[in-house]
DNA sequence: CCCGATAGCTAGCATTACTACCTATCCGCT
DNA sequence: AGCGGATAGGTAGTAATGCTAGCTATCGGG
């Protein structure tokens, strides 16, 4: 629906990252993991997915690797260390920034801090 | 922090017109609930704040009027009915996209489509 | 023999939150 | 009297990043 347009922005790095979790993936196969694992919602262009993974993989939180299967090129990347502290640090983050959010639109006042 | 530096986009016209549904409010107002409702974690600057508040104006979300308090100029917003409309989408549209990336982050996988 | 699925890529655009700055009033402290 | 901080509003310009729209190429099936 592409509602989330811009909802995305600053949630897609972890999400990347959340796809390699178990193991190595090329591009396409996360484009498919994001779109299964989401029934469907995170449907996104490659124009998306593979201009992030090329930026994760400059800052060093993936290595890619090329092979060739039956003749198509694939590029598959895998979770280095430091790509696996940043998901471990940004799936906290997440809970930190859903909590708060839904804090707010639910009206549910903040848990006093006494 | 500012970990949520980009994590914000697409998220923070839901914010503000979340802190007007109880009632309008002027922007030195919405800023505070927005930093208390969120543990102070959206502690935002004014040149977020109020641009955004222009956009929504803009928009035909915020119906926004001048009043003047003490000497004090305010600029008070309030819930159009579109805005209004607006709010109650948002609100599912965001309950749907937490539920995708928390199943995305934590590996749950969706339910199935029978 | 062409189409769809698989697989990868890029240039340029648009959106949007942030940085860094500015103005002004009122109150409390020295 | 004067200064700083809280309150209240604002802007210009920058940076980040996801999307649009386009491209190349292989393989299998109708």
């Amino acid at each position: 629906m592409a509602t989330d347009a811009q909802a995305l922005k600053g949630h897609l790095d972890v999400l990347l990252l959340a796809t390699m979790a178990d193991g190595p993936r090329h591009g396409y196969a996360i484009r498919e993991a994001l779109r299964d694992g989401s029934g469907g919602r995170f449907d996104l262009p490659t124009g998306t997915v593979y201009p992030a993974l090329h930026r994760l993989e400059r800052a060093g939180l993936l290595a890619g690797s090329w092979s060739t299967v039956d003749g198509r090129r694939r590029r598959t990347y895998r979770l280095t260390d430091e790509g696996r502290r940043k998901l471990a640090g940004e799936r906290a983050n997440w809970r930190g920034f859903a909590r708060a959010v839904t804090a707010l639109l639910e009206g549910d006042p903040w848990p006093a801090t006494p």
